[in-house]
RNA sequence: GCCUGGGUGGCGGAAUUGGUAGACGCGCCGGACUCAAAAUCCGGUGGUGGCGACAUCGUGCGGGUUCGAGUCCCGCCCCAGGUACCA
């Protein structure tokens, strides 16, 4: 026996997990099933960042709990594999991506074995490998079917750089997310899903969800519901009408006038020929502005007069047309009517362009505001005035619908979803055109494979790379027998993250996506622990798919994920950084916006804190103190591998756990994993101490102080592993720690349930010594322990006496004497240091919560 | 601007239903062991005053409710993430 090592046992019983296939899901469904779920990994070139064990190691505390608690677990890993890097790193050395992204899945899974997480390892699955995207396009086909797929032109964000298509969330400030290279904007034939059909769905089925509620808020705001009224405006000198959305067609009779998107189709037609140049080079510009640039203009509004008008529908008045870039054509019907008195952009234009403004609603007497949004009575609305906003609205939908000019009506801002890319690795769409028609390859034609293709940049016409593949294109349609070609869009990456989370379920299973009587046992996923960053979109369109494969009744839930928890990130260690110019030294606050600012690093130990601030060492100097995002530009990347060379896996997991809440983010220090990994040193002595690792269990009876120790413990880390609070489940074990070392030795019976206790967080310290106790099992399985509340019970009890909410003194309450009012109290008047202070006072109050708190409430005499 | 979190020692963070603010860890200070160091162990550690017993101040700021507020209410300030002309 020697001292602790985790590197001669970390790998021992990694091996040996593996072997013996320890974390094998149980096919029976005899117990209770517990779902948990991570987000899957992008298996990246770069490797694991100390980011992924945080969520995964939170995962498999409980996944190891649970079965501990006697739960069949399902705790499966896999890999989201297609994706841009891979492809790019194709274009640029020839390798194909299949070839990369095998070596970054062994990585990656060696990665994750090192840190000891109990994973299914049977039932792995890879997006990127045909038999399981063979499923990913059976769904797809399934929507294709149900009307949910369609092909569309649409306006798309081009990267020329990348020769790709990006979706709005892959563009940043205008440029590509990744490689930053400039998008413009291009109309070009694409695979849209119909996501708003299932708008509504999506909005109500959020409330039953234990989710953090600021992510499912954020859908809900995504989702975007709005209730107002679709209202036709008639343009008299064309015979044409303007349908407008409005949330407030209470404010009808303030409408003064209208205004298109540059986009709408009828300004060609109503715009009048002394307008038509102005109009033409206005549509020009913005159709030229890039979405970043037009919402950097919008401080000042901008428009032009059409020159047509139209007809306001309540009381006849002729309004003027206009077109601005404020007015979006993708919200609403991409026409407004413009009311100034109740909404402010409205107002903004309309003075810049000197446009009448009626109030409709009645301010209050002291606004001083230009338009008024809040409530009050109808004004200048004929039959509206006096009422409020929502009698007011509900009169004119009747009133509306009773003239057939309009009706009330529900907008959302969801869009549907631009589901093709111009890329080669992704899935294949299972899709073949015929005679300019698309239409879906039979079932038992899948999967439709990736074809080999020379070169995987798009071609020169800006065709997908698939386009290059010219026999895998040409085909027949085996129905008609007539020449068919096949789809060359590719799917995006959502594709496969959109259900893989069923995949692992049965991932072996050839009938269907998921095997029913499997799917009926194991869903919904009862715990999905993932990065906040996905709380819109992975986790809408996983939702989205879900519905519709629930109406197919391909699943038996409305919703794949019950439980949702998001890990904080993780900072770099926190830096301390001086500025300085032209060798002189000055305050952080005053190196704002100074040119030619040098930003000096520092060592904690130059600086100290001054009231508020850091400051450099006896100086006023005031420095930057705090942690920043890790990227490999700062230098502040933490490597998992290095700590784990050092510390071993156990000191990581417990360590990112010791930090502080999950869901919170937080700064690395290097500091604190010494210290986790103090505790682990400290608990490997309790078991084998001294110079010749004398071992200290013994088959002696615990004493009662024993019990109480370890069953507080007990107590402690039950509760807050149930909460996820894993930093304070630590801490207890700290507790235990620190106590049972001054024993003179270690009852089994004591020593056994600590190691239980341990093993979710540390297992293979854990697994170690209790094989050293003897046992020849795994402790994966062994039963977690119950406290005794009996064990927790002391002779007496401390007790805090306040006088006038002070606290004066302590006192020791024989424990069958706590709830006792007057002895307590009595013994409390006693204290020396109470009675000084009742000393010249009268009682008015005595407070005595048992158990908990005496307070005497005095006042002078 | 809006939405969602969050401000507690030198640092990460604890604090059940409103009931001893600062658990646990880091750092720091002192001591033991050692020729010395590392490791380890023991003790101390919110500020101020006091030899001490104690006293006093203290959970972003200003009010309030309460016998009692980090926790509840009202009004602000600051920080982080998300979002942005959504009619």
């Amino acid at each position: 026996m020697s001292s602790y090592d985790p590197s001669r046992i970390e790998k021992k019983w990694q091996d040996y997990w593996l072997e013996n296939k320890t974390f094998k899901t149980p096919t029976d469904h005899d117990k209770p099933k517990y779902y948990i779920l991570d987000m899957f990994p992008y298996p990246s070139g770069s490797g694991l960042h100390v980011g992924h064990p945080e969520g995964y190691t939170a995962t498999d505390i409980l996944a190891r709990y649970k079965r501990m608690k006697g739960y069949n677990v399902l705790h499966p890993i896999g890999w989201d594999a297609f994706g841009l890097p891979a492809e790019q790193y194709a274009v640029k050395t020839g390798t194909h991506p299949r070839i990369t992204t095998e070596r970054n899945i062994i990585r990656f899974r060696e990665q994750l074995q090192m840190l000891g997480f109990s994973y299914d390892w049977d039932r792995e699955v890879d997006t990127t490998d045909p038999n399981y995207y063979k499923w990913t396009q059976w769904i797809f086909l399934k929507l294709f079917e149900r009307g949910l797929a369609y092909e569309d032109e649409q306006p798309v964000n081009w990267c020329p750089e990348l020769g790709t298509v990006l979706a709005n969330e892959e563009v940043i400030d205008g440029k590509s997310e990744v490689g930053g290279y400039p998008v413009v904007r291009r109309p070009m034939r694409q695979w849209v899903l119909k996501i708003t059909a299932y708008a509504e769905q999506l909005l109500n089925d959020l409330d039953d969800l234990d989710w953090p509620e600021s992510t499912k808020e954020m859908q809900r705001n995504w989702i975007g519901k709005s209730i107002g009224a679709e209202v036709d405006f008639a343009v008299p000198a064309h015979n044409e009408k303007i349908r407008v959305f409005t949330t407030r067609p209470d404010t009808l009779f303030g409408a003064t006038y209208m205004v298109l998107a540059p986009e709408h189709h009828l300004i060609d037609i109503i715009t009048t020929d002394e307008q038509r140049d102005e109009v033409n080079t206005y549509k020009e510009k913005a159709a030229n502005k890039s979405d970043l640039e037009r919402q950097e203009l919008t401080k000042e509004k901008t428009g032009v007069f059409t020159g047509a008008y139209a007809i306001n529908p309540v009381n006849s008045a002729e309004i003027p047309i206009w077109i601005a870039d404020y007015v979006l054509a993708h919200y609403g019907t991409g026409a407004i009517m413009a009311v100034p008195g109740e909404d402010e952009r409205d107002w903004e234009f309309a003075e810049k362009f000197e446009l009448p403004i009626i109030r409709t609603v009645q301010p209050p007497e002291d606004f001083e505001g230009q338009a008024y949004t809040g409530d009050g009575p109808s004004i200048n609305s004929a039959f509206l005035d006096g009422l409020h906003i929502t009698d007011a609205k509900t009169k004119i939908n009747e009133w509306l619908e009773h003239n057939g000019v309009g009706k009330k009506s529900v907008n959302y801002k969801l869009r549907d979803w631009l589901f093709s890319r111009q890329r080669y690795w992704g899935e294949p769409f299972p899709i073949i055109h015929v005679d300019g028609e698309p239409k879906a390859v039979s079932v038992d034609e899948l999967p439709v494979t990736l074809p080999e293709v020379d070169d995987f940049q798009p071609t020169k016409t800006g065709e997908p790379p698939l386009a290059r593949a010219k026999n895998w294109i040409e085909t027949t349609d085996p129905e008609t027998g007539k020449k068919a070609l096949r789809e060359t869009n590719t799917m995006p990456q959502w594709a496969g993250s959109c259900w893989y989370y069923l995949r692992y379920i049965s991932p072996d299973f050839d009938g269907g996506p998921v095997k029913p009587a499997e799917e009926n046992y194991w869903m919904p996923v009862d715990l999905y622990v993932g990065g906040a960053e996905h709380s819109v979109l992975h986790l809408l369109y996983a939702r989205f798919w879900h519905k519709v494969l629930y109406d197919c009744g391909v699943v038996s839930t409305k919703e794949p994920f019950q439980r949702l928890v998001h890990q904080g990130m993780i900072l770099g260690e926190v830096e301390y950084r001086a500025y300085e110019i032209d060798g002189k030294i000055i305050s952080a606050e005053d190196a704002a916006g100074i040119e030619g600012v040098k930003r000096i690093p520092l060592s904690e130990t130059d600086v100290e804190k001054k009231e508020e601030r850091f400051v450099m060492k006896g100086t006023e100097i005031s420095v930057d103190a705090r942690a920043h995002k890790m990227s490999k530009s700062r230098g502040n990347v933490i490597n998992p591998d290095d700590v784990v060379e050092r510390y071993g896996a156990d000191s990581l997991r417990l360590y990112e756990m010791f930090m502080g809440p999950l869901e919170q983010v937080k700064p690395w220090s290097t500091k604190g994993v010494e210290g986790v990994n103090r505790f682990l040193n400290r608990s490997w002595r309790l078991f084998l101490a001294g110079n010749d690792n004398e071992w200290r269990v013994t088959e002696t009876e615990p004493d009662r102080e024993q019990l109480k120790v370890l069953h507080e413990a007990i107590k402690k880390v039950t509760g807050d592993i149930e909460n996820m609070r894993f930093n304070t489940a630590i801490s207890a074990l700290m507790i235990f720690v620190n106590e049972a070392n001054q024993w003179d030795s270690l009852p089994k019976e004591i020593a056994e349930t600590f190691l239980i206790l341990l093993s979710p967080f540390a297992p293979h310290i854990a697994e170690e010594l209790w094989s050293q106790i003897g046992h020849k099992e795994s402790i994966a399985y062994a039963e977690w322990p119950e406290y005794n509340e009996e064990y927790l019970k002391s002779d007496t009890i401390e007790l805090p006496i306040q006088v006038n909410g002070k606290v004066r003194a302590n006192i020791k309450i024989p424990a069958d004497k706590v709830k006792d009012k007057n002895f307590v109290i009595g013994l409390a008047k006693q204290n020396k240091n109470v009675e000084r202070h009742l000393d010249g006072t009268v009682m008015i109050k005595e407070i005595f919560v048992p158990g908990r708190i005496v307070n005497l409430v005095v006042k002078p005499a």
